[in-house]
DNA sequence: GTCTATATATAGATAGAC
DNA sequence: GTCTATCTATATATAGAC
């Protein structure tokens, strides 16, 4: 019994229908077969729009990164692109968090990690940072974009407080937290991303614009 | 052919020749025959030690996080504390950055694991932060700790630089660091580092002590 | 371009002998 | 406590018919 007139495969659909399975379940369940299933056909149909299973998961990873908006560095204020950047970059990442350990093992050949690596290095550097802390400070908001979105300090903690409070008593309160697991992540990121801003800003001043910095007070 | 007198199995044993070979070949490669292999034993006999291979994989994790020091917030200098402890943390993730992306899948019921948010969290809340703020300042670091060890921003790139320069103008400088990948994730940590700590003693001072802080000058 | 059939490999885990 | 033998499952990928 064929399907007589369903959708064919195309590219685009088997990525957005791999992202939804390693959404909803991991990147271990993504299999050929499942994917397939998942697509109405059978496993070797794939193979026809991709030559490997790593060109799927690549797709998948250059499809999210690809979401990333770092249009604020065409500005001028770089503190301002870069929050609005580690923004965009976490609500991407966090919208398709499974896939994090995969976009971490390198931005590779994947033209969106790419695009994003340029743009966040040449809007630094013409804003006068010198380029080796250029490297640094856009490797550093990946870092912790990267990590936020990895894991939440909530997630995993098991359900009985009781099974804490013995051995942990400080984690007595901080457990509770974990009902409102996002609203803590969120919290923990905005905190860092702001002290960290705080101090890039601190630094610049001492650094790379000391003359413009020093006139008001000196 | 049996070996005669080999060291007979033990729970250490295990978990140190499976940490061997997911340092040395990533996670996926560690399977139940590959790492009695490695032991000279076969498969099965791993199973008098441990019930499930994730036993061993959450054995493995939590000698990772056990390696992490939390002395300093016995002290009362909350900022030198978390400093030592996220150089401490970051140095026991990085010696295993393959293991990273299980240990962020939760502290889970890995005692290691809770031990030390139970330290930083207390640590912190004696030194006068709200619970709240305790809780986002201890999940803040280990964002920016798990990413920097998930993955360099220098892995990856491939080795020829002409291949980016073309489509890629800022990133001929920017990639000719990942020959230096250990020195750049070095930098790119200790420059966040020392921005997140001073974006927090700035708050600090102004939410949490403004009196011992304003005296100097108002 | 999708299908059936299959090659090849590998996984985690158990039963029961020694 | 380790072994052999095996169960069950699942994987990626290819050949060749339609």
């Amino acid at each position: 019994m064929p399907r007589p007139r369903q959708p064919r495969l195309t590219r685009q659909l088997i990525v957005e229908t791999a992202t939804a399975v390693i959404d909803a379940e991991g990147l271990p369940a993504l299999s050929t077969r499942r994917l397939a299933a998942e697509l109405g056909v059978r496993g070797p149909s794939l193979y026809n729009h991709f030559a490997t299973k790593d060109e799927i998961l690549d797709a998948v990873a250059d499809t999210v990164t690809g979401a990333v908006d770092t249009s604020g560095f065409a500005s001028r204020d770089w503190a301002a692109a870069l929050r609005d950047w580690a923004w965009s970059y976490r609500r991407a990442l966090t919208a398709h968090p499974n896939i994090v350990p995969y976009l971490a093992q390198g931005p590779g050949r994947r033209p969106a990690a790419l695009a994003m690596a340029d743009a966040v290095y040449g809007g630094l550097v013409r804003a006068g940072w010198p380029p080796a802390r250029a490297t640094h400070i856009g490797a550093a908001l990946r870092y912790f974009v990267a990590g936020s979105a990895l894991g939440s300090f909530a997630r995993g903690f098991v359900e009985d407080p009781e099974l804490y409070a013995a051995h942990y008593p400080h984690l007595r309160q901080a457990h509770r937290l974990a009902e409102h697991q996002q609203s803590v992540d969120e919290g923990a990121f905005a905190l860092g991303l702001d002290a960290l801003l705080h101090g890039l800003v601190a630094e610049y001043a001492r650094t790379v614009d000391p003359v413009e910095s020093a006139r008001p007070s000196g």
